[in-house]
DNA sequence: GTGGTCAACTGGTCAGACCAGTTAACCAGT
DNA sequence: ACTGGTTAACTGGTCTGACCAGTTGACCAC
């Protein structure tokens, strides 16, 4: 299927490749960027696109900028939020980085849980709601990739009634890797998409109100995937 | 003591007034923006500075830019990562957002819990340096803003130990909090800072590899702040 | 040594022009 | 009635060249 044309301005390129530098580590923390004069002679751009770049690149929290002092690199390993970890778990080249692969699946096993539990316990009445998105799921047992995406709308309901921000902004950061990587993401989860009757599971102990039972078929849910990449990362690793 | 004057450029404020106005709601999600010659008249600026100020909102996720079309207004609570938490967490008028509050004080315990079995699995040579944080800690116990730098120290090195990037962005987010208002926050754990031995129990826990102790002591440090942020949470509800 | 001055950086702001993509209304031609 | 081309009026994107405003360090006078 033919898919919209990916325009790219001048300050996005910009930002992409100084991003890259930093995240490849060739700009180190500390270390000052050139002027924006300098940097927009080099690039053969204007200052101006130079300059939406860098408020851009401030804003992600992988550089400093101050009025009159030279602007510098940050350590973005202790300044960035989880925003970036999409752009982070892609190399510049196209794959994906095992080791930051396997911290996201924690991450997402961490609070997946937690959410199963909060939602359970604030909002009961979402049962019905993620019972039929587990029967839809049910019905469209072939279609991997419409599995994953009624997989995401079960889970976005959850984190809804969890009704916690915070969890939210994470699972935000998680969908964005989902949607960035699809294909591979279905294959990987591809277990727990098929298993809807864990998923009624779940959506039966938020009815009901059973935190625990929640927390706990959650808990066995998710593990799948992230044992998955495990073994993926680990036969990388081999190599 | 005297502190660093905060220099606001117009671009902040630009960004600062929009920002506001997405997160009250006074701005909704599919809503236009005014064009970027429109918003400098009203605001009586160049419109080079609205046009920065636009690409630190969509580099937040806050809206979308599309040559040709008019900008518009994302849902942030669908979109944004958590480097906004601390944003978001505070009105504009100053003041915290208590359903917010107890959201963060939830995902922390959720990762915080898994960020010590983790350390302990990968990093137990990280137990003695913990160790010595500790130690730091019984002898500045005093000082509850001091302890509060130290225990940020002591969870900072537990999550470098469990070698997970997701986690660490996600700390980080969490870190921009505490100094936001550390002041607030110093009071909120203050029980925990004050508990010399958790956290020696922690850091012996993972000298010798004992996940599972690592993680029980590391949920029973944390939920006191937890339930700290939920009842000063139920006692402004009450109101 | 203290404090003033100046030049040479840095980023911040500006006005005004033009390029480029989108939309909708209009107008052929079929 | 539909298709496709034209045009005008928007939108954001890029550019030039100027000037304002902090920071730093070298230099100088007291």
């Amino acid at each position: 299927m033919l898919k919209p044309i990916k325009k790219k301005s001048v300050s996005d390129s910009v930002f992409e490749q100084l991003r890259d530098e930093i995240f490849s580590g060739a700009m180190e923390p500390g270390e000052v960027v050139p002027s924006e004069r300098v940097l927009a002679e080099m690039l053969e751009v204007n200052r101006g696109a130079v300059r939406e770049a860098l408020k851009r690149l401030e804003q992600a929290r992988l550089i400093s900028i101050q009025h009159g002092e030279a602007t510098r690199v940050l350590d973005f390993q202790k300044t960035a939020g989880t925003e970036l970890l999409a752009e982070l778990l892609m190399s510049p080249s196209g794959d994906l980085k095992p080791k930051v692969a396997i911290g996201v699946m924690e991450l997402r096993s961490a609070i997946g849980t937690d959410i199963a539990r909060r939602c359970a316990e604030r909002s009961p009445g979402l049962g019905e709601e993620l019972r039929q998105k587990a029967q839809e799921m049910a019905d469209n047992k072939k279609d991997l990739e419409k599995l994953r995406e009624l997989d995401m709308e079960f889970w976005s309901l959850m984190v809804d009634g969890s009704q916690n921000v915070a969890y939210r902004l994470v699972f935000n950061s998680i969908i964005d890797i989902y949607e960035k990587i699809s294909g591979v993401m279905a294959q990987v989860v591809a277990d727990e998409l098929r298993d809807v009757e864990a998923h009624i599971a779940i959506a039966d102990a938020v009815e009901e109100g059973r935190v625990d039972d929640a927390e706990f078929y959650a808990r066995d849910l998710i593990k799948r995937g992230e044992e998955t990449v495990r073994k993926i990362a680990d036969r990388i690793g081999e190599k």
